[in-house]
RNA sequence: GGCGGAGUAGCUCAGUAGGUUAGAGCAGCGGAAUCAUAAUCCGCGUGUCGGGGGUUCGAGUCCCUCCUCCGCUACCA
């Protein structure tokens, strides 16, 4: 059988994530673990914060807070989160952790013994004022091309002409402000990715069944100008994993830090490392997940990310692994995602635009934010958040189509039957020809869903539901109740039945609603319906429910509006 | 500028290797039913497939060109 490895992108440390990074990485990426573990495999998924870097450092002084304490604070923030947005990670790890400086260190200990590392000498801006170098964004002033005054140092984004910060007028410090500014002379390392040039791009040729997204972006680094650039994986900081080659200290890299793109992708090992010390496992225990020596020949590695994480995760972290000349795993498939925009905008973190993950939770159960969000993907392009929309779908989707199908069913039970599931029928043409749609529609389910075509498995999961309130209403045994109470009970107990594999088969998208069902339900069977004959048997005549509570309430006008006015301007 | 994505019914989107009357959901209109969260089910679509040109017996689907929107462009992560 298949192993499963799937990582979702690592969610930055500096806040709170808005509805589009979760829709972007993590969220499709717990859809198709939970959908793996639903059909019996064996699956490993991890996630992280990703916590090393310049915007860190500043949210933490912005709090008050010192670098680590910062970190450990929104990791557990971002934790919860998680937890309650049914993210179901296995380990969900720090990039901070020592696991990560140990690989971390241990990759570049062994792409020097391989001569892919080079030891640059650069020039770049320091901020006495803030006693510290500054990263290009980091430095404004005014554009010398079209003379915006909060041009920053890497583009101006008024006229968008691209920047060195030496090219600004009146520099300063986005930090403090300061125009103390001065060039400084520091050395750093450089991944030699174009040694790897070939060997990259080989790989990416070979992955014909990747998106044209993934693909295209990936080509364009490896063939753009002169081809694969190097790429600096230190910074001058003080947060950060540093510099050493393996066990050993790094002549001349003393109080550097390697930068976070390159100890970021690593975590994604090493937060399986730490899966297995918080078990306390040995260590064969996750090297079987990534080293081909140590038995991962069997796994397929799934990534999910925003497309603008692809450059990384195609290029710089397989130039990683590599170039370690150890066989470790590489991926084997990378599902890439547009991006989802609020109301016309973008959603922005540091703008504070849109609606933010504890936000969301606040006004609504995960549920119906995990349904939206999952059954309109940006997979071929980018796609629209509306108060609109939301409502309309949420509303008709999941309160009319499925949660009514459940209260319908169980309620009409309840009045004639008790909460029992009645006993006495056979089965007639109309159930064998429901039977036999949907045993079409389960496999075509499952096809998109292994094929991570969300939207596509969304729409025939929905087609699902509706099968029911079809058979119901030309089945009708509120009218066959009156003059054949024992067919009567055999359509009933099949829409009992439906409930349970509807709960089975939602429960990747619907994880919280599918509980529910199962609990009303009183039954524990989540095996998957490889066969639906069998699989709406499982509630035998006399098995106890008891009818749920409304599982789905709807959204009023009035809520609508309330939030669209709410989450109109930006966050505090 | 370069590269990439998108432009299909009022709205959100499918349209596989070019081939019968271009599809689905929502909204709208008509009907059935009354078990249910006034929920459900059935029926109803004359759309210049962004514009123009071309290849072909035949193009939403291939080629050229133009227009519009979005993203990326390597020191934000």
């Amino acid at each position: 059988m298949t192993r499963h490895l799937i990582t979702s992108a690592i969610p930055y440390i500096n806040g709170i994530k808005h509805l589009g990074n979760l829709i972007g990485s993590q969220l499709p990426a717990d859809l198709f673990a939970r959908y793996q573990r639903a059909r019996g495999a064996e699956v490993m998924f991890v996630c992280a914060t990703d916590e090393h870097g310049t915007p860190a450092e500043l949210a933490a002084a912005k709090a008050g807070l010192p670098v680590d304490v910062f970190c450990a604070q929104m990791h557990e923030v971002q934790a919860d989160i998680a937890r309650r947005f049914g993210l179901s990670f296995d380990h969900f790890g720090r990039s901070s952790s020592p696991q990560n400086h140990r690989l971390t260190q241990h990759f570049a200990g062994r792409l020097a013994e391989n001569g892919l590392i080079a030891e640059v000498s650069e020039r770049q801006v320091y901020s006495n004022a803030d006693g510290r170098f500054l990263p290009d964004r980091y430095i404004e002033g005014t554009c010398p091309n079209c003379g915006y005054d909060k041009a920053r140092g890497d583009q101006c984004e008024n006229c968008t002409k691209q920047l060195d910060p030496t090219d600004l007028i009146n520099p300063h410090s986005a930090i403090s402000g300061s125009s103390d500014l001065e060039v400084r002379e520091t050395k750093h390392l450089y991944l030699r990715q174009s040694a790897l040039r070939g060997e990259l791009s080989d790989w990416i040729d070979g992955k014909a069944d990747w998106p044209i997204l993934t693909t295209s972006i990936a080509k364009k680094w490896l063939n753009d100008g002169d081809g694969l650039r190097d790429r600096g994986i230190t910074r001058d900081l003080d947060w950060g994993i540093p510099v050493r080659k393996g066990d050993e200290p790094w002549p001349g890299m003393e109080g550097k830090v390697f930068y976070v793109w390159f100890d970021a992708p690593i975590e994604y090992i090493a937060a399986t490392a730490e899966w297995a010390d918080a078990r306390g496992l040995p260590a064969a225990d996750w090297l079987r997940w990534w080293r081909l020596d140590e038995g991962a020949d069997d796994v397929r590695y799934t990534q999910f990310m925003g497309k603008d994480n692809v450059p990384f995760h195609t290029l710089s972290f397989p130039a990683t692994i590599l170039g370690s000349g150890e066989p470790w795993k590489l991926v084997d498939y990378i599902k890439s995602f547009n991006y989802l925009t609020y109301d016309g905008g973008q959603f922005s973190t540091s703008q504070g635009r849109g609606v933010f993950m504890d936000q969301a939770l606040s006004i609504l159960p995960a549920d119906y934010w995990r349904w939206w969000l999952l059954s309109h993907a940006p997979e071929g392009s980018d796609a629209e958040f509306t108060w609109d929309n939301f409502q309309t779908s949420v509303n008709k989707d999941l309160a009319d189509v499925l949660g009514n199908f459940v209260s319908r069913i169980t309620k009409f039970c309840r009045s004639k039957f008790g909460e029992v599931v009645p006993e006495g029928g056979d089965y007639g043409p109309e159930e064998t020809a429901l039977i036999d749609a949907l045993s079409v529609r389960i496999r075509a389910y499952a096809g998109f869903m292994e094929a991570m075509e969300i939207r596509k498995a969304s729409a025939e999961l929905r087609a699902i539901w509706v099968l029911g309130n079809e058979y119901l209403q030309s089945a009708a045994p509120w009218s066959t109740f009156k003059t054949d109470e024992t067919r009567a009970a055999m359509q009933v107990r099949l829409g009992l039945n439906l409930i349970r594999l509807y709960a089975v088969l939602s429960q990747p998208f619907i994880p919280f609603a599918s509980d529910t069902m199962l609990a009303a339900m009183k039954t524990d069977d989540r095996s998957w319906p490889d066969d639906a004959d069998a699989a709406l048997r499982a509630l035998p005549p006399g098995h106890a429910f008891e009818v749920p509570e409304v599982m789905f309430a709807k959204i009023s006008d009035e809520a609508r509006e309330e939030w669209q006015e709410r989450f109109k301007g930006v966050r505090d």
